[in-house]
DNA sequence: ATGAAAGCGCTAACAT
DNA sequence: ATGTTAGCGCTTTCAT
């Protein structure tokens, strides 16, 4: 009777048929140098015969390492965060490693605790050689994370104190748009902000309130109201806008779905998007440019930060390099049709020249 | 001089410190019963001040399984395959399993290859207990992947030969969505379809063509035209139509984003949508209803097909539960300001009645 | 150039 | 109830 052929042929079942130690074997896989022509010839036929592939695992458990990436962010499916996993995935994949993406769950109570126990599963327990962490909160995985296991870290402002940071400057960003509304010509501009306990809510409104100081335009507390990022917020955001300061000719917004619901609203509202009210917005989400009117907005290449992040990462684990200091990467100002020069209403006549 | 300590504590460290074999550690960790008390007592307070944590690879080895899934998809970023893998992911890790995913390219040549490389990485090295697979040809996964491995299609038709399907019936839906122009009195209805290649566009094309031929319309085959899924591709797939078939009055658009298009070439071409033309798309994309008009649509539970997926692949892994037949996922109509009756023309007036 | 031995950290099967 | 003995399939180190 022969013996029962193992489901999986092992490199000694590949050693036996080949008539070599396992250990050739293991050389003839693994490319390494010193072993004959002809033996290695043999030992291919052998593999290819018994069909063998190297056991992933095995070899995890053998090298100390998995050759798999992990990317933690609040959800999938936000254009902005699956096109960053996509971003990192691919980078991932050139490099001979998986990217296995988490998400740990909406706001609030049990984020936190949501997010020790991956770091648990995934970093204490060894099951990743690598973190990338797309976080609201920078300080969230600062406090969280060991700080000898490799991470990289996306961010929404600059943080000296934070090593392996990929982020992006919403600050001047916001400065950006909001002085694209000031050359239009606009003074009285109001904002919506995401929510203010995440640093790019925080940093956006630094930058509008920076802007607005550098052209000498005295802030109004009044003409910021927070939303949560959903159109909805924004809708009734504008509401709010509208009946507290009715004279307000433009709003940063600050991310598009958001700016979709302000442009809804104020049509509701019988105010016309750009010649009523300007809109900005940010992220420059897919079909931003097939709302009606196309969408203002902040671009940010999102698949590119993802891929700087793995590749930062990928550096480290490679290449041995060591934590590196921020990377700060660029938006881009997109202008499209809903921001305008403010038009000349009645009352303004007397004031102008 | 002490002996130095490792890195990470290995079970037979915590038992040295306590006093008991490695297997009693085991046996804690594990949760399996036959240890007293004060053993047990004993083994968790050495646990706790070694901080130890299990390793998941050395697990994974000994057991012969990863407790991980992968799911394959051809992008991350479509919030169709983005949510199916959220739901996917959900369920996944409420079952103690972790999910990868990877994309496979976009279409033409290198897909199989890049697909088939996949395959080999994951199933073949072991590094996944099963997979999900997305597939815009549930021909391809049925072609490529070994049978003996635990896997779950996602696909867009019903095939009674796949064991393991979760499907949408996008031959009834489409139906069901030709059906509703159909009520709203129209009778020369156009099709946009996706790309013929795929299974959904197929079965969709199908669908309409059942709708049209149940309420006794001849079929033009001039008033269907392929788009790529792209925005862009419906704008000049309703120029194509325009020019084509002047006296359209609604269109089938086999997706939301080629809706959109469609809509903004309507207008283009001084259209207006519905009042002139009437636009059903599919998906019920996010901010379906902020565009102008809002989308009417096939709405798809996307996360809940993810999370169905995912369930019936654990199910096969846990309980051991063999193949299961083909599932069935409904669709809805969503019907909201792209359609409408179409309005009665000069010419119309003397056919009625 | 090749082979033998040891061990990665765990679980499982079998003692006691 | 606890301990002992074997591996899981590979890489690494050291012999030959």
């Amino acid at each position: 009777m022969p013996k029962t052929v193992a489901k999986h042929p092992t490199l000694r079942d590949v050693a036996a048929l080949a008539g070599v130690s396992h250990q050739t074997v293991s050389r003839v896989v693994n490319d390494v140098p010193g072993v004959t022509p002809e033996t290695r010839s043999v030992v291919e036929q052998a593999i290819a015969q018994l069909g063998f592939r190297p056991h992933a695992i095995a070899r995890s458990m053998a090298e100390g390492r998995t050759r798999t990436l992990a990317c933690l962010a609040p959800n999938l499916t936000d254009f902005t965060y699956a096109s960053n996993i996509e971003g990192a995935e691919t980078i991932a994949r050139q490099h001979g490693y998986f990217l296995l993406s988490a998400s740990y769950g909406t706001d609030g109570a049990g984020r936190d605790q949501q997010f020790e126990g991956l770091i648990d599963a995934l970093v204490e327990r060894r099951r990743v050689d690598g973190l990338i962490v797309i976080s609201p909160n920078v300080d969230l995985p600062v406090r969280l994370l060991p700080a000898d296991f490799p991470v990289v870290l996306m961010g929404g402002c600059p943080r000296v104190d934070v090593a392996n940071l990929v982020y992006l400057d919403n600050r001047s960003d916001a400065a950006l748009a909001t002085g694209h509304l000031l050359e239009l010509g606009h003074t009285r501009i109001g904002q919506i902000t995401g929510p203010l306990r995440e640093d790019c809510s925080q940093e956006r409104d630094a930058g509008y309130l920076q802007a607005l100081e550098t052209a000498g335009i005295a802030h109004e507390p009044g003409l910021t109201v927070q939303g949560d990022w959903s159109a909805t917020s924004g809708y009734e955001a504008f509401q709010i806008l509208f009946n507290r300061a009715p004279g307000m000719t433009a709003v940063v917004v600050q991310n598009d779905r958001m700016a979709v619901g302000v442009i809804r609203a104020a049509r509701d509202a019988g105010v016309t998007v750009p010649a009523d009210l300007s809109v900005i917005g940010f992220d420059d989400m897919p079909l931003a440019s097939y709302f009606d009117p196309p969408l203002t907005t902040m671009r940010q290449d999102t698949f590119a930060i993802g891929r700087t992040c793995a590749e930062r990462l990928i550096a480290i684990l490679d290449s041995g390099e060591p934590a590196h200091p921020p990377v700060r990467l660029a938006s881009e100002l997109v202008i499209r049709g809903s921001t305008a020069r403010p038009a000349i209403r009645p009352d303004d006549l007397g004031t102008s020249a």
